[in-house]
DNA sequence: AATAAATGAGTGACTATTCATTCAAATATA
DNA sequence: TATATTTGAATGAATAGTCACTCATTTATT
């Protein structure tokens, strides 16, 4: 065998990709910026990906993925809709504190007309909300009135935008706590219900 | 004199501009596009304005001016927040159903970490939700522990989040319709109460 | 020595911006 | 009224730089 390879690079990569990326945008992120920052040879990335756009999306598809994934584990076994809410509000409040540029990166990606999620994942994205739906009518948190989508909106959209919203300090406020999480939490669950 | 001005001209590049820059992100919409798709020669553009930041920036002030104004309008003789965001509300899904180009725009510069609104501006919209609060927390219908940023997040950012998605056919559905109105201004009016 | 990881100079296409040039229209003169 | 002169709106070729991407070469490891 010949030279092993140095995991760490991708990695490196992967992360000022992200960095880069909410700093100047997909099109103002260029690779040679990337892998210079990186500190990695410009063609570098061609071992792995296509090009830009392939590494952008599994980058998305990855972060994606894994809030998925996370959620599909909770409405397994769950019989309360409440509980589902308080935890994926709480571990996009966890993300924005460990990993802001992450949330960020989120935000700016979900956003862009021209980076939709793929399709298989986008079609899971809409069976959990059927799924909440669904418990949530038994136990009278949902509201009948809901659609998959208002469900996403409050659920993955709202506590997204407001993190985001503080963390740009769009208002003097840059700062959250434990307080604001209870109060879009509850924001949530009262929709919900209506 | 000479030639008379075009006036039809600019507007046409500023158009066109809108819709490049939601089809590819700033990045990706180039200046030669622009003038090309919007029959004006490459450097037309540059007789009135600096440059191509300088012409998103104003597009953006525009938008947004048009809205805040309105608004500040709507709260100089008002007594009641629910009037408030109804005609808001209705507002942007008007503005969906004339012109989805727009509303595309908003919400891609709105994420975009390099398009800041103008500092002035920013004060502006804090300071109508200021107000917002104000008269809410007399009439009951905004509770104390609403602050500015939750204002705007639910009566400027959550109308807004949902009719994209429902552009972008996120999940299935691609239209609304009044229900779909009065839902949103629904969940916008018990939020702000809690 | 054999092998594959990693490099980075090189490619042509595209970028934002500039500015000398063009020419339609308004004005001044006869 | 007819003609010459002036104006500045609009152009688009030119510039210097950057882009994503390729691939022959170098380098490190077994």
């Amino acid at each position: 065998m010949a030279r092993a390879i140095d995991i760490s690079k991708m990695e490196r990569v992967r992360e000022t990709a992200i960095e880069m990326i909410v700093e100047q945008g997909y099109g103002g992120a260029s690779i040679a910026m990337i892998a210079h920052k990186a500190g990695v040879a410009d063609g570098y990335l061609y071992r792995f990906y296509k090009g830009k756009q392939e590494l952008v999306i599994d980058l998305l598809h990855v972060m994606v993925g894994a809030i998925v994934d996370q959620l599909e584990a909770l409405l397994k076994n769950c019989n309360q809709i409440s509980d589902v809410i308080r935890i994926l509000t709480a571990g996009f409040f966890q993300m924005a504190e460990q990993q802001p540029t992450h949330i960020k990166f989120l935000d700016v990606l979900m956003h862009d007309y021209n980076f939709k999620i793929k399709e298989q994942q986008r079609t899971q994205i809409f069976n959990l909300c059927h799924k909440i739906k669904e418990i949530g009518m038994k136990t009278g948190e949902v509201s009948e009135s809901m659609n998959e989508d208002d469900i996403y909106l409050l659920g993955v959209v709202l506590p997204i935008q407001f993190l985001n919203l503080r963390i740009k300090t769009f208002f003097s406020r840059k700062e959250w706590n434990l307080k604001d999480q209870e109060h879009i939490i509850m924001i949530i669950l009262k929709s919900l219900k209506e």
